[in-house]
DNA sequence: TAGATTGTTAATCGATTAACAATC
DNA sequence: TAGATTGTTAATCGATTAACAATC
């Protein structure tokens, strides 16, 4: 009998491990403060933020506290530099290259979508299998066909791939942008998809959201 | 000094309380039983269950045991019984009236979305400001003008409102709709918005998603 | 009956919040 | 200094998972 692998020393001994809820947060904080800099506001406590977001001010200082110490005691933080640092940590100081498949009505939602350019987000490539799409240019972005989905994939290097396609064609996609080395999916459509645990998905499910609010219709 | 309200019987005593986690769920749970029913198959174990949506079949029973005892030991559970309890539990086996509010893009989308005209959920009624998109019919619902909102909500009997519609208007809709009594609110305005405690709000943030999986790039 | 799977409890894991010494 | 707010620890709360007796 072998023993249980307890004191594995595994990945990464001294990174701590951020929850995923942490980094979500990260991403409000991120945008209030873009705001905020926007209205002039040159600094902002934990409790103010969190007011603004409607959440708990020890959460917001717990947050940042993972990746360092960005306040001043007596005073708040400096929203700029905390904007900037927020930034740094979500790697949204840099370009993200961003693939689209798809450009139906939520393809074409995103693409209209400001915070999707906003930020750091540039939208590489717009893909649809419709004739009446390919050729067509939506928000600057020239939509081209799948056929050769994997190779245009791999050439522009995309980072995140962005998926907004029927549920029947989504695995056989899923496929290609990951051989053609995609790093992260952001999945609209209703179905789950398998692929290696390297590659981050996250699910957006709109049909679900609506479902479990009927839930709570009861009086 | 007073004692703290420990001993408060608070609410509903007997009524446990449920997990939002658990509710969405069960509306993953009721959309794989759907596609199973509609592939002729008639029972599924918890593992089979979990599997197909890739979670862990001690959470499928245990987010089923709040509702009541729905399996059959050694067998599983019949999957129409199952759905329709589920149904029953999350309201959806009723008519569910929704309101739109916002026909750009993501509005569009979500009026082509299959799953959102699937159970039991009724769009009454879209609203724009656009002249352009007044009086037109987007599958099958006209648009109306925003101008008596409150009125025609009132009228129609709307229990959910979508919100889709720019940051900036976000909010005095919320309070006409508010006033008009809805119940809840499926916000994907990427704003905060306020309303009374008693309905319900979620928020869905499609930039938020995107940039958070921004995080997970790092090599 | 033998085999399989439920319903449920206990253990674990993760996230939130309260509280407060340290610090500006 | 007095006042305010941070960073951080400990306490609480909530969610997930393992394990297994009960049951078909």
């Amino acid at each position: 009998m072998t023993d249980s692998p307890k004191n594995d020393v595994s990945v990464a001994a001294d990174e701590k491990k951020i929850p995923k809820a942490v980094i979500k947060r990260l991403s409000l904080y991120s945008r209030m403060l873009q705001e905020l800099e926007h209205k002039n506001i040159t600094k902002i406590s934990s409790k103010e933020l969190s007011d603004l977001l409607g959440m708990n001010p020890a959460k917001v200082r717990k947050d940042l506290a993972y990746f360092g110490q960005f306040g001043v005691p007596g005073l708040g933080y400096y929203v700029s530099e905390l904007k900037a640092q927020i930034k740094r940590i979500l790697r949204t100081d840099r370009e993200i290259r961003v693939a689209l498949i798809g450009v139906g009505h939520l393809g074409q939602a995103l693409l209209a979508y400001g915070g999707f350019l906003r930020q750091s987000f540039r939208v590489v490539a717009a893909f649809d299998t419709s004739p009446d799409k390919i050729g067509r240019t939506f928000n600057g972005v020239k939509v081209m066909s799948t056929e050769h989905l994997e190779d245009q994939i791999r050439t522009l290097g995309a980072d995140i791939v962005v998926l907004a396609i029927p549920a029947e064609n989504a695995q056989a996609t899923v496929d290609q942008v990951v051989r053609a080395g995609i790093r992260a999916i952001l999945n609209f459509v209703p179905a789950r998809i398998v692929c290696p645990e390297a590659i981050k998905v996250h699910y957006v499910d709109l049909g679900i959201e609506l479902e479990s609010l009927s839930y709570y219709l009861k009086d």
